[in-house]
DNA sequence: CAAGGTAGTGAGTAACCACTCACAATGAAC
DNA sequence: GTTCATTGTGAGTGGTTACTCACTACCTTG
């Protein structure tokens, strides 16, 4: 009597193979990742992955265009939540909440490296801006120049994050960091960098 | 009789085989860009340039460590030529020059990207970064706050630039830009990028 | 001109990559 | 219980990659 793995719907597949290369692709990158390590992850076959998904960059698109969806949301809710006049503070805080995990930055981040070299994911990054500044327009009315800096911190949080400033212990990194007390979030959040780093986190064994 | 090509130095070829290596880097990132590619239009061979660089990790080390004292250079040069109390405005001046080559830019990203995936390019990235801090702080006399801010803003640039926001005619892109009168020569940035984009320009051949 | 170090390469190698094809197992409908 | 669409895979394929080794061409020094 074999147990076999129960069979799924296509769609169930695609969101388990998603949330595989979300982990995947913010380990390595776009170039740095193969399609075998995706599908190893999510469990299936690597051919199945290709039939769900049709190519690498299709997949790595999905999977940014998830990321930046799942950012869109988070700020959205928080937004709607907020008191009126607080908008802003309730974006950036829920922009932190997000930080917690690491994934997501690091997907976005790969994406713009990856744009240097395709129109197609740098037309995926352009249209997340896009949603993401009409949210920030739209929802609070905050001036050009402070919307500026609203991406512009974020940008920031997002490479400090990935070359692992925000857990330095050293003086000057520290004060690169913004404010220690709106900011606790974002160490919180380097720990669980690190952690997810250091984990060498291997893909959950299903066993036989 | 055959012209055969000149014998150089072997520090002469490194330094050929670093401004190749910018090049192919900026383009297609540390994951994404051959060995061979950057041998070919360094005009050399690929074995020797492992002779001369040992791997590929040292060479976009290297590459990265390059672009990293470039910038650095050309900041504390406009820090030193400025009038005092003008190094800060200098410096930003400084700063949009280097980024009418935009593959300094481009290297830096893709540094922080390979970060996420290995530890001695991620303390490669953190060395400039202190760098460029205790030059900030030292030179001139910007608080915490400030210094944060000139980073945020670079940073931003770099993701704009890489993403081809700069030159996006919409005007959400344009009014995430900054200033249009102080960062016209972002704009010129952003159009030298594109034509070095469009331009799918082919290491030049040596004639025979 | 002999010796020895330095510049430089042709021809691999083993691993890995994105992607394909032919085919099997499964479950629902009739 | 046969049909049929859907889920799923084993076994490739052709191409690329980082890196190596054995070797040659050249230059300088005596």
């Amino acid at each position: 009597m074999m147990m076999v793995p129960a069979r799924q719907t296509a769609d169930e597949r695609r969101t388990a193979v998603l949330a595989a290369a979300i982990t995947e692709f913010a380990r390595s990158g776009y170039a740095g990742t193969s399609t075998d390590a995706i599908a190893r992850r999510a469990g299936i076959s690597q051919p199945y992955l290709f039939r769900l998904f049709g190519t690498k960059k299709d997949l790595f698109v999905a999977t940014y265009n998830l990321v930046g969806d799942r950012i869109v949301h988070g700020l959205t809710a928080a937004c709607e939540a907020a008191a009126p006049g607080e908008e802003q503070s309730a974006m950036g805080l829920a922009y932190l909440e997000l930080m917690q995990d690491p994934e997501l930055l690091e997907v976005q981040m790969h994406g713009f490296a990856a744009a240097t070299s395709d129109e197609d994911i740098a037309r995926a990054c352009r249209r997340t801006f896009q949603v993401l500044y009409q949210l920030l327009t739209e929802r609070t009315d905050l001036d050009d120049e402070e919307v500026r800096q609203f991406f512009a911190a974020g940008m920031m949080i997002s490479v400090m994050s990935a070359i692992d400033l925000l857990s330095l212990p050293d003086s000057w990194a520290q004060s690169l960091c913004p404010d220690p007390g709106k900011f606790e979030a974002a160490t919180r959040a380097a720990e669980a960098l690190r952690q997810h780093r250091h984990a060498e986190s291997e893909p959950t064994e299903v066993p036989a």
